[in-house]
DNA sequence: CTCCAACCCGGAATGATTCCGAACTGGAGG
DNA sequence: CCTCCAGTTCGGAATCATTCCGGGTTGGAG
C-alpha cells in the first residue's frame, strides 16, 4: 500500500489511489488509503494539495516546488523553485515559517490544442 | 450585507462573517452568506484561500500576494509581492496560466511569546 | 395596487474525510 | 507447530463545511 501511493507521482487524489489500488488488493477499502495517507504525511513523505472545488490531491515530492494545475482536465504539473524570499518576509512580518505553497491555476497545452 | 463582507479585511471564514452578519440583520442565514459569497467570488471580487483542515477563508485583496497563515491562532497576514516567474513558467511547461496562489505556514509573532 | 425578479430563509442533501470498534495477519517467542 | 500481540485493515456510521432547493418576502417599476 505504501508503495503504490510513493510511486504514483500523477499527484492523485485519494479516491484516484484507492481505485488504482483495489486492482492490485481487489479487497482493499477506502479508510485504508486515508490511514496510509495519514502516516505518510505525519512521515512528511507526501504533501496534501487543497485545490479549490476538487478533491485533495497528494504529492510525493515533498521538496518546495510550484505545482501547476490545470482546471480544465485536472493534470498536476511540478515545476521546480526555490522560493526567495522566506527570510525576507520572516524578518518583515515576524512570522516563523514552516511551509510554503505556491500554485498556479491555468490550462495545459493538451487541453488547449 | 454586501459591504459587510467586503469591508472586512480580517481574512474570515463564512462562519466569521455569518456571526459579524448576525449583529446588523439577527435574521440573516448562513445560506445567505454563502450565496453572496458566491456572487463575490464570480465577480472577483473576494478570493477563496483553502487552508489545510481549516475552513475557508475569504480574502478582499484580489490582488497577487503571499498569505501567511498562523497553523496556532489562524491569523492571516498579507505581504505583497510580485510573483517574478510567471512568464518563464507558461513558456516552459505550456501552461496558460489564470491565477496564483502563494502561501506560508508557521507562527506569527504574537503566538510565540 | 399589482406584479415580478431578486433576494432571503430554513432545512435537507451532498460528499470528502474522519472516526470507530471489530476482524485479520504475520512474525516473535515458546 | 501453536499462541499471542501489535499493527493493519475492514466496513459502516459520523462529521461538518458547503451546496442545493422550494417556498416566502420585499421593493421598485409601471
Amino acid at each position: 500500500m505504501v508503495d503504490i501511493i510513493t510511486r504514483d507521482l500523477s499527484h492523485p487524489s485519494a479516491r484516484a489511489i484507492f481505485q488504482a489500488a483495489r486492482e492490485l488488493h481487489p479487497s482493499i477499502s477506502l479508510s485504508t488509503v486515508y490511514s496510509t495517507l495519514a502516516m505518510l504525511k505525519a512521515l512528511h513523505l507526501v504533501k496534501e494539495l487543497e485545490f479549490e472545488g476538487m478533491d485533495n490531491r497528494y504529492d510525493m515530492d515533498t521538496e518546495s516546488h510550484v505545482n501547476l494545475l490545470c482546471t480544465r482536465c485536472g493534470r498536476v504539473v511540478d515545476f521546480d523553485f526555490v522560493p526567495p524570499l522566506q527570510n525576507e518576509v520572516e524578518t518583515l512580518t515576524g512570522f516563523t515559517i514552516s511551509e510554503g505553497r505556491f500554485e498556479y491555476y491555468g490550462i495545459c497545452a493538451p487541453c488547449r490544442s
